[in-house]
DNA sequence: CTAATCACCTGAAGGC
DNA sequence: TGCCTTCAGGTGATTA
């Protein structure tokens, strides 16, 4: 569900309301939701801040973090504390604040997170650079991509390297670069990995200002979907004419996942 | 190092 | 109506 865009819709819209809160306890409905890998107690913690590394929302507290990934179908949003918790069937996490008010985390597929740890790195040791961060510069995003072998969509989407990106947003990034999915990336040159790497912001930007993209299970803290998925242009367009030059968008199986581009306008390159 | 497959889960949609 | 397969905004482990 979430990537980068959904997931900094949710960050700004939580800060305002729970940040100062003060935690009383962390219920777990369902187990494996939340991974207590921290050895000190979330009692009486006060909530420092919220920020967002990749699709990681961290919630920095007094001694310890709590690190959220909502993976396919996580939701958090805030209760009053007055409704009634069997109305909620995917309920998977709570977090009872000291003032009846409490965090709700709702996964229907059950992949989601909640980790609390003493050190962030402890769960983000293998995520790279946020792709919105300011310190990512061009130099350093074809640094990551000079030498590679690897297929440019798989490097997009790993995270290792550039944190955020998953499989809506690659595949948008890649057809506004007019860079084939495929395309391994040491055969990308300096002037198409820059248009990446502009492409890969605006697309973002954009996805951020219009508060995510809904297919059907993403809502944000005030469960309203997206209306980012308005602009897609290819992202589940396949058989559909490209907007800039009417082929037929394709769809095939790249790194794993159900990727679209246009055959035309995103071609294969076999040299620099 | 890179790619492919499976595993983790639930539910919706399409084919027959 | 119902059964079966496939697919889904993600990622981690395991196997070639």
């Amino acid at each position: 569900m979430p990537e980068l865009p959904e997931v900094e819709t949710v960050v700004r819209e939580l800060r305002p309301l729970i940040v100062g809160k003060t935690i009383d306890r962390v219920e777990a409905i369902w187990q494996k939701t939340f991974v207590d890998q921290a050895g000190l107690s979330l009692s009486g913690q006060i909530i420092q801040k919220i920020d967002r590394r990749g699709k990681f929302i961290i919630l920095v507290l007094n001694r310890s973090y709590l690190i959220v990934h909502l993976r396919m179908t996580g939701r958090l949003s805030l209760s009053n504390g007055q409704g009634d918790l069997s109305d909620l069937p995917h309920l998977r996490c709570l977090i009872q604040f000291k003032d009846g008010s409490r965090l709700l985390f709702e996964d229907m597929r059950k992949f989601g997170r909640i980790y609390h740890v003493k050190e962030v790195e402890e769960v983000l040791k293998n995520v790279g650079i946020d792709a919105l961060d300011t310190h990512l510069t061009f130099e350093h995003f074809y640094d990551y991509l000079k030498n590679r072998k690897m297929g440019v969509k798989a490097f997009l989407m790993s995270q290792k390297w550039i944190a955020g990106l998953g499989n809506i947003y690659t595949d948008e990034s890649l057809f506004l670069a007019k860079i084939h999915p495929e395309q391994t990336c040491d055969q990308i040159s300096p002037g198409q990995g820059r248009k990446l790497f502009t492409a890969v912001q605006e697309i973002l930007h954009r996805a951020v200002e219009n508060m995510g993209s809904t297919i059907s299970d993403y809502r944000d803290a005030y469960g309203n979907p997206g209306r980012n998925q308005l602009y897609f242009k290819v992202y589940r367009r396949a058989g559909k004419p490209c907007f800039a030059c009417g082929a037929l968008i394709e769809k095939k199986k790249v790194a794993g996942r159900g990727t679209h581009f246009c055959p035309q306008c995103q071609k294969l390159r076999g040299s620099k």
